[in-house]
RNA sequence: GCACCAGUAGCUCAACUGGAUAGAGCAACUGACUUCUAAUCAGUAGGUUAUAGGUUCAAGUCCUAUCUGGUGCGCCA
């Protein structure tokens, strides 16, 4: 509840209060029904009456006109809300827009705004995202993932959290047997210089292909000798562990680039093979303790009480399933890092599992399982179908971040390459690619799916990371070329203008808005708000000039609320796990 | 077959979780560059919110049924 809010809720709790006394009405009640009037000329604020016809026993109507016309008797003529109206059923509330100004922009300059939601020191909790499989291509699909889980992990940080964010890789399974086979069997090109990691998602494909099309003897053959490959990794066995490890480096370098460009870092990295042996011994021991049973030699548990089916935990041949290797993670998640709350940021398509994953930590005792939560994300697919490394029809990371570079350079940073040094122009085009991809994988709901088309991503009008970056640069270009200072000893009342105090209006909403982020799991709605934002900065940009301004006083005043959007924007695009350019 | 998710302008998406006249971007059309960098702005046009019922002061939002697309459903991850 800002200072405005309160005022209204103060001021009609009263009215209402001395009007019946039969009901009481607190000001936080009150505070709950506030919204925003459909366009700005109507008020600032909203307080339907609908609520209110039980108890008072009058139209919705009549008690917003009755209130609006108490109200307005008894409203000082200092305060900060400067009108009040009844339209319908709806009590609207007009703030004056020095007020809002008074009230956020010294805070935003001075910093302290922003510090605001970090105050209250919260819980632990844990943000799992990313999970790639080593010796398997990064494409486009895993960046959906890391996006979200990323922008997540910074905007419970931002709000008082105390996060950990983690990576949890895939570095052990049959894939990787059926890679290495093909590569010490078949391959015959040798192993490139950079991005050898994707190197190894081709010759994991290309093992696919040959044993799906392999027949008679010679598929029992390879099958033969992919799973002795398997066992003999599963055994340590010295030479193909030697070959795992260098190999497993290599796709781990892939990844590692990749994290640095995108400008993500993880607190901590699990790894499946340092939780598997964990898992069997937690599965053998439920089953001895009679939590788990078996079932046609495999380990699992009945979980048809809770309508989840059988779960199978454990192979008949006592190899561990990812199910096996979840328990022990979580169990090492709760135990060794005292989360309090554990997030997985994991694929739609993996719902069910979830759900049997926690159901089953519930049974094993584990009272946490009610803070867990699987954020789930429907697929990026390509217009012909669902993407699959197994078949090698990916759009690979590396290809979608080498076209919108050069898109950004050969459209746009043209016109700079003779007065900016190489360093700048290659910086740029990065900070503006990383906008691009980021935002256009955090601007819509995570459960809608995304039909990937090269073209779309290229795009740098509208409704996109570009438009944000470039608003910011914008305002920052202002600040170059106006002499004075930025400061706060400005006369607030000039900002007079709707465009300005729409961007007011936002500032007053933004720690409100990242905070719904985070309870909601939704870094969309910062997208959006950001969006919005940048919208009508650029309108403001438009119509209110800071260096044609009619007089120095105005030119401060303005200079100093466009710096604070800046600010703001910076903020929050720093959630998105965004960073501007200073100039583009 | 069962379960979950989605269905809103020609296309891609919003709609503060049940509230006022359903909003943006792209594409189309009209207008604004000796500029605070046009990667922008102003405007026009575009809708029976998949369909049919229901719940109530009020439904794109909740309930029921149907249709369409996606994803899962015991030895993959």
């Amino acid at each position: 509840m800002n200072i405005f809010e309160q005022t209204i809720c103060e001021l009609t709790a009263s009215v209402l209060n001395s009007a019946d006394e039969s009901v009481t009405w607190e000001p936080c009640v009150l505070n709950k029904l506030v919204e925003q009037p459909p366009n700005p000329e109507m008020g600032d604020y909203a307080l339907p009456c609908f609520s209110f016809a039980k108890s008072i026993r009058r139209s919705p109507v009549q008690i917003a006109k009755e209130l609006a016309e108490k109200l307005q008797s008894i409203l000082s003529p200092g305060s900060a809300v400067t009108g009040i109206q009844a339209a319908g059923s709806y009590l609207n509330f007009t703030v004056s827009a020095v007020a809002m100004a008074e009230e956020v922009l010294p805070d935003i300059f001075n910093g302290s705004y922003f510090k605001e939601p970090s105050k209250i020191a919260l819980e632990r909790v844990m943000i799992e995202y990313s999970q790639p499989n080593t010796h398997k291509g990064f494409h486009v699909g895993h960046m959906r993932n890391v996006a979200l889980g990323d922008s997540l992990t910074r905007i419970y940080k931002y709000n008082g959290y105390d996060v950990v964010g983690v990576n949890y890789i895939g570095d052990v399974g049959a894939h990787i047997a059926k890679c290495l086979w093909y590569y010490r069997n078949h391959n015959t090109e040798t192993p490139p210089k950079h991005f050898k990691g994707e190197w190894l998602g081709k010759l994991y494909s290309l093992a696919v292909k040959k044993l799906d099309d392999a027949e008679g003897q010679e598929k029992i053959q390879f099958q033969h000798e992919v799973s002795q490959i398997l066992q003999k990794i599963e055994n340590k066995d010295r030479e193909f562990t030697e070959e795992w490890e260098m190999t497993r480096e290599w796709s781990m370098n892939d990844f590692h680039e990749i994290y640095e460009w995108l400008d993500i870092n993880f607190d901590y990295i699990f790894y499946e093979s340092e939780v598997d042996e964990e898992g069997r011994k937690i599965v053998i021991e439920g089953e001895k303790n009679g939590t788990f049973e078996r079932s046609e030699g495999a380990i699992g548990i009945n979980l048809e009480a809770e309508e989840l089916g059988f779960f199978m935990l454990l192979k008949s041949d006592g190899n561990t399933l990812y199910a096996t290797k979840d328990l022990a993670l979580a169990q090492r998640k709760f135990d060794k890092f005292g989360v309090k709350r554990s997030v997985y940021v994991v694929g739609s398509e993996q719902t069910l599992h979830f759900k049997q994953v926690f159901a089953t930590l519930k049974r094993m005792g584990y009272s946490q399982v009610e803070h867990c939560f699987h954020l789930p994300y429907a697929l990026v697919t390509l217009p012909d179908g669902k993407m699959s490394s197994r078949e090698g029809n990916v759009i690979l990371f590396s290809q979608l971040r080498k076209e919108i570079i050069e898109s950004i350079q050969s459209v746009h940073l043209l016109e700079h390459r003779m007065d900016w040094t190489k360093q700048e122009l290659e910086e740029t085009a990065q900070k503006i690619a990383v906008a691009a991809i980021k935002y256009g994988m955090l601007n819509q709901d995570s459960n809608k799916q995304i039909v990937f088309s090269m073209k779309d991503w290229l795009v740098s009008e509208g409704d996109t990371g570009t438009y944000l970056v470039y608003a910011y640069v914008r305002i920052r270009s202002i600040g170059r070329q106006i002499s004075c200072k930025v400061n706060t000893d400005v006369d607030y009342s000039l900002l007079t203008h709707p465009n300005e105090k729409k961007l007011l209006r936002q500032l007053l909403d933004f720690n409100r808005t990242i905070l719904i982020c985070g309870e909601q799991y939704r870094p969309s709605i910062l997208a959006r708000m950001l969006y919005d934002f940048s919208k009508d900065f650029s309108r403001a940009y438009n119509t209110c000039s800071v260096k044609h301004a009619k007089n120095k006083k105005l030119q401060a005043a303005r200079l100093l609320l466009f710096h604070c959007v800046a600010e703001t924007l910076l903020q929050g695009l720093h959630l998105l796990g965004i960073t501007p350019p200073e100039r583009m």
